[in-house]
DNA sequence: TATTATACTTTGTATTTCAAAGTTATTTGA
DNA sequence: TCAAATAACTTTGAAATACAAAGTATAATA
């Protein structure tokens, strides 16, 4: 077993509701930040400061826009952030198989 | 895909330390705490506290002896905490295939 | 037109993580 | 031989993180 694969996973994607946003990002053109709200069952502030969190990082864009007159969030993943998700799951599966031999 | 399968992921196994240590410690009989300190390659306070977490959650037991006239801190996993690994491990890879598709 | 709802962000707090420093005993080296 | 370094930890304090409560601004509803 080699644990240092394990330490090697990205903080950024490992934090299980950014993950969820990752994932569900990397399925569809954008996502509008009421949808992940629901989706993700999670408070305002909490998704708020984790989107944040994602665009510092580079693997999402968030744009801000007006649907009639209410404020609009969309977001959507960037390369960056596409690879580094998929880097993420290659990884995990590295891991998994090596669990289970 | 269904973000809250990730969500429910057990988040004392999630950090990555303690699940390296789980890890670890599902492969072997037991390990101590030197052993653990220098394949995780992580800082005395840091694996102490960890290792006690992993305790409180009754996922590990932890026997106190000496070695000579050394303290020795050996760990081992309980059948509780192989059971929530197994099972952190199983919902990784139901959240992997669902990526995958 | 007060009240509730929508769509967020900011702020404050509680928890978690981490490593520096502390503890106790044991070698090693001058 | 006694000071210094090493071993095997634990405790403590600081920093980062996560979370939700409260705040802001607008819009719909009753």
């Amino acid at each position: 077993m080699k644990p240092e694969q394990i330490l090697e996973l990205d903080a950024v994607v490992h934090t299980p509701i950014r993950l969820a946003i990752l994932s569900i990002l990397t399925g569809v053109e954008s996502a509008d930040f009421t949808f992940l709200k629901k989706t993700i069952n999670t408070t305002d502030g909490n998704l708020s400061t984790h989107l944040s969190k994602l665009e510092e990082a580079g693997y999402i864009t968030i744009t801000k826009s007006f649907k009639g007159k209410r404020p609009l969030t969309t977001c959507s993943i960037s390369e960056t952030g596409r690879k580094a998700f998929l880097l993420y799951i290659n990884q995990l599966e590295q891991i998994i198989k090596m669990q289970k031999s």
